[in-house]
This record gives C-alpha cells, sequence and structure tokens, in this order.
DNA sequence: TCGCTCATGTAATGGGTTACATGATTCA
DNA sequence: TGAATCATGTAACCCATTACATGAGCGA
C-alpha cells in the first residue's frame, strides 16, 4: 500500500525519501503512514522495478539528497490499482476494543480511566481536523495550483476523519455512562 | 494482539485452536481478526511461554483436537495487559481512503462505482451489526451464563461497530453527492 | 460428485517497526 | 547545552498472509 502512496506523491512531483515522510504526516497521514526506514526501502524497490528513477541533488552544509521522479511505468501501474475496486469489507483493528471487550467488569475505575483518557486523544484530533488539515489543504493547492480540483477528494477525506472523531467522542462518552450506571460498584 | 484476545477468550474456558477462531469470529472479529495459521502458531510460542498448556482430546472419524487451558501465568499477564492504559492515538489505516485521495479528479464514473460499491458493502456490514452480533452476545451469555456482567462490555464494542457503519455510510452518501456534483464531467 | 465443515500444522514471503549508525546546522 | 531539523540508509525482528499438505464425514 505504501507503495501507492508513495507513486500518488510523486505523481505531483519529485520528492527524496525525507519529504515524503513529510507530505505523507499532512496528506494521508491520518489513514495511513510509514516510518522513514520503511520508506527509504520502499523507494529502492521501487527504483529495482522501474516505476521511479533517482538522481542525487548534492547540498552544502548537510547530507546529499536524493530525489525521486515517477516514471511512465510507475504513473501506470498507479492508474491500475486506482481503478481495481475494493469489493471487501476492510476490518480495521482497534486495540481500544479489545481492551473493553476483555476487561474484567469489576475493575470499573481502571476502565473510566482509560476511556477518559481516550476521551482526550480523540478530542484533541477532531480539533486538528478542524484546524490543521485544512490549512494543510490550502497550502498544498498553494503550492501546486493545478492540483485545484484534486482537492476536492483530498477534503473528503478529512471530512471523514472528522465525522470518525466525532463518532468516537459520542461513543466515549455513551460507554462512559453505561460502564459508569451498568456495571457494579466495587467501592 | 492476537497473544491478549487468546488469552482472553481461554480465560473463559478451554478451547482448541480451530474453536478459537469460530469464537473470534463472532466476538472480537469486527476489530480484530486473524488467520487459523497464525492462532496455532501464537497458541505454540503461549504454551512454550508457559501461559497456556495443551492436552490432546482423541476423537472418532475426525482428527484429534489440541485442547488449549490458561495457566495462571497467562492469566496474570491479560491482567497485566489490560491495566495498561492505551495513551496514543491509534491511526487506523484505510485502503479506500487512500483510493479516493489519488483518484485522477476527471475520472469521476469510476469513483462513483467505487463509492456505490463500498456503500453496499457498509449497509450489509450494518445489518450484520443490528441482527448477527446481538444473537452471537446472547448465544454466548446462554453458554455461560457466569459471565452475564461481561456482556455489558461486548455490547459496548458492537455497539462500536454499529455507530462506525452508520457514520461510513453517512460519509459515501455525502461523498457521492460531492463528486457527483463538485467533480468536472467528463461526458 | 462437489463443496463445506471439522481439524492440525509448516514454510515462504510480505509488510512494518525498532534499533543502529552518522553528522552538520539551527534555535531556544 | 540540549533538542529539533535535515538527511540517508542497514539489520534484526515481529506480526500477519498465502500457499502447501493431509484427510474423513456430510449434505445438496
Amino acid at each position: 500500500m505504501l507503495r501507492y502512496i508513495l507513486l500518488g506523491l510523486l505523481s505531483y512531483r519529485p520528492m527524496s525519501g525525507y519529504d515524503l515522510e513529510g507530505q505523507i504526516k499532512v496528506s494521508t497521514g491520518n489513514f495511513w503512514h510509514a516510518k522513514l526506514s520503511q520508506i527509504y526501502a520502499t523507494l529502492k524497490r521501487l527504483e529495482e522495478e522501474g516505476g521511479v528513477v533517482s538522481h542525487i541533488d548534492p547540498q552544502e552544509g548537510r547530507p546529499d539528497r536524493r530525489v525521486y521522479q515517477i516514471m511512465e511505468a510507475g504513473r501506470e501501474e498507479l492508474r491500475v490499482w486506482l481503478a481495481e475496486p475494493v469489493t471487501e469489507h476492510e476490518v480495521k483493528k482497534d486495540g481500544l476494543l479489545v481492551k473493553v471487550f476483555f476487561h474484567p467488569p469489576e475493575d470499573k475505575e481502571s476502565l473510566l480511566a482509560q476511556l477518559r483518557i481516550q476521551l482526550q486523544l480523540h478530542r484533541s484530533k477532531l480539533a486538528e481536523y478542524r484546524q490543521e488539515s485544512p490549512e494543510a489543504i490550502q497550502h498544498m493547492i498553494a503550492e501546486q495550483p493545478e492540483l485545484a480540483s484534486n482537492a476536492v477528494l483530498w477534503e473528503a477525506t478529512r471530512r471523514f476523519g472528522e465525522m470518525y472523531e466525532i463518532t468516537y467522542i459520542q461513543w466515549l462518552e455513551d460507554t462512559i455512562l453505561t460502564v459508569e450506571n451498568r456495571l457494579p460498584s466495587t467501592t
């Protein structure tokens, strides 16, 4: 999957591995991310397979950059992948739900403490979707105005994140109430 | 993670690898699942480490079963893990959002077709959360009435799935309208 | 007769994380 | 002075999927 994200971002403009990590953070980062080590390894494989080429961009006072550029073979691979529909329901793994499922019902306070931590995390994530994400989209358009029509779809993925967090927060609030009222008190 | 799910299920009662696969399907399957091969491998490691023990249960006309039982060391490991709060925001990877993000904006119909397929998938998943999942919970309580107070938490995770699917469907409907109206028509 | 359920496992491969290794510049 | 940013990569490991291997019983 990372492979296609790299091809997708390189289809906008040439970039180094380091640049790509930064771009992922402000674009697909909310629904797919990767560590630098994996990005470098995937770029290497992509170049061996002919989807991209790289050249060294010498710099002074800091390490040389290896800048990657997409090739026609890479564009074609991306096009084919994007055209393939997803026909299976994707399971979203969620470690917190595993903890909730198996939590000992008599240990009410420990569970409430965990749900309250989650509430904070998801509230700040929601704020991020409302503040930073729209700015990031504006920034990308400002840098490459020719991508303005892509922004409608970028915005759709941002909106997904926002809706998801609203739902998650709602669920946490509901579940906190349920646990407070429906689980036996040990005190 | 699978490790803790296996410990969690075995804390209810002894089971074989095959049984565990079936249990996962009707319990944590909506937010964490695993293939049989991984279950067998993980049980083997768990036994080597002393969290569980197995014994062979001979059968006629069909293969012998290897039934696993949780040990005190396994219960303790589970207890410790459940008590550790999750303090980082977990990124839910979603391949469909990657496809939406990078979809060529001029290829409107291909995108709409994909979104409509997703709408079907998520609607039938929602129906499942409303019909099969409550039945599965009732079935587990009927088999082990002593777990009735755990069911409050099982129900909370089911409710999460239901809310998630409602949100996903809402987003798909919104996005279909947006794509129809806000992307250029090629016809 | 074909496919499903029951039942166990191993081997190869792929995807991803953590740790290791290096080092200059810049800002608080 | 210490942390963050810029910049690249390798190696070891862990988690998970796919493919392989076996085989009886049962219902459509």
